[in-house]
DNA sequence: CTTCGAATGTAAGCGGTGATAACAATGTAG
DNA sequence: CTACATTGTTATCACCGCTTACATTCGAAG
């Protein structure tokens, strides 16, 4: 019965799994490496030899947790549709992503990463950005978009579905209300880009 | 040297203002009870009596914190100016608060207040985006603000701000950026409610 | 003024935590 | 086969939030 391996064999991966479930229906801050040796079924200690420190692991969450956004993000942009369809494609890919992984993305966004955070996780908004860019960049190439610089122009975008789905999740909104948002907000941002 | 009176007299505000600043200049996550405890001069169960729980401090500090932004932008916008200026005034206010009070406001709009924080607590983001409100039932009075439901508009004006200033946090912008994101952001955000 | 209850602080201790150091088992390259 | 690197274990430290039982002080009613 109680015959495991001395080398557990995938701990890394099994640490962020368990972790990321914790942080997804008991939130940060409930998690605790010794629980997550716990669960794994190793010594409290084990979890060290893969992440040095707890900030370690939630930042390994948290990159994780960029580059599953980012990718969902570019993947919806295959098609060469108008900028108006493009921008609510991301904006709808982003506000799901938040519903399902919301205390993910507050980690994400979280100012716990400084200063001096992985390079790889300092880069990631940057990257999720170029995403938001490359749209724009279409939709000025398409005259749909006003002109400007582009990374500029970038940042209410992203921030606006950043500060939505935190609105979201703290204002005390209905999903019916969030959906309303969610429209007016789309609209918005059309506005704001029109040429 | 020691004949500190057995009661300190005003321990609950002492426990805040020391909350706040180690809040403001070592993160929260960092802040102990204990600790604070300690730099009152006072026994570790001391805070228990003033703050039931850890949480309750927080919460606390974060109710004080929506109080002073909200009572910042309402007071700035006394006279009667343009929408335009109007606008401008409300959002330099909230990236100045930001500014200032960084950590403050990522407690402010963290997700920890779930799902049974005191409700005036729960009230108090309702009370902030009144204050947009205002705001755009002003411009649309005199025509400067498209028209619709001002519950509704508002929500893209305060999610722009909150977005833009954790972005501003964690995005890695340099001061320049910010500004130019900034004055970028203002300006969407007219043309978003241009009629 | 005295008394007595409420408010506030203390002392002690519980269970839990993150981190580290010293040691043991396993995998692997030569 | 052997030496080394990797990974896990044991033991321990300092700290934490919280609770319970007790001490002191304050303030108001008699």
């Amino acid at each position: 019965m109680k015959d495991r391996p001395y080398h557990h064999g995938d701990l890394r991966a099994t640490l962020l799994t368990l972790a990321e479930e914790t942080l997804r229906d008991r939130g940060p801050g409930e998690l605790s490496l010794r629980e997550l040796a716990r669960d794994a079924g190793v010594s409290p200690a084990a979890p060290s030899r893969h992440f040095k420190t707890k900030q370690a692991l939630l930042d390994a969450l948290a990159l994780d947790g960029f580059e599953r956004l980012t990718s969902a993000m570019t993947t919806v942009l295959a098609g060469d549709e108008s900028f108006a369809a493009q921008l609510d494609a991301l904006t709808r890919t982003y506000v799901g992503f938040a519903r399902e992984n919301a205390a993910l993305l507050e980690l994400m966004f979280a100012r716990k990463h400084d200063p001096d955070a992985p390079p790889e996780l300092a880069a990631a908004p940057k990257r999720l950005m170029d995403v938001a860019t490359r749209v724009i960049e279409d939709g000025q190439r398409r005259g749909e978009v006003r002109q400007g610089p582009v990374d500029v122009l970038a940042v209410p975008l992203i921030a606006a579905l950043q500060g939505l789905t935190t609105l979201a999740l703290n204002g005390g909104f209905s999903p019916e209300q969030m959906d309303r948002s969610l429209d007016e907000t789309i609209g918005f941002t059309l506005r704001g880009f029109r040429p």
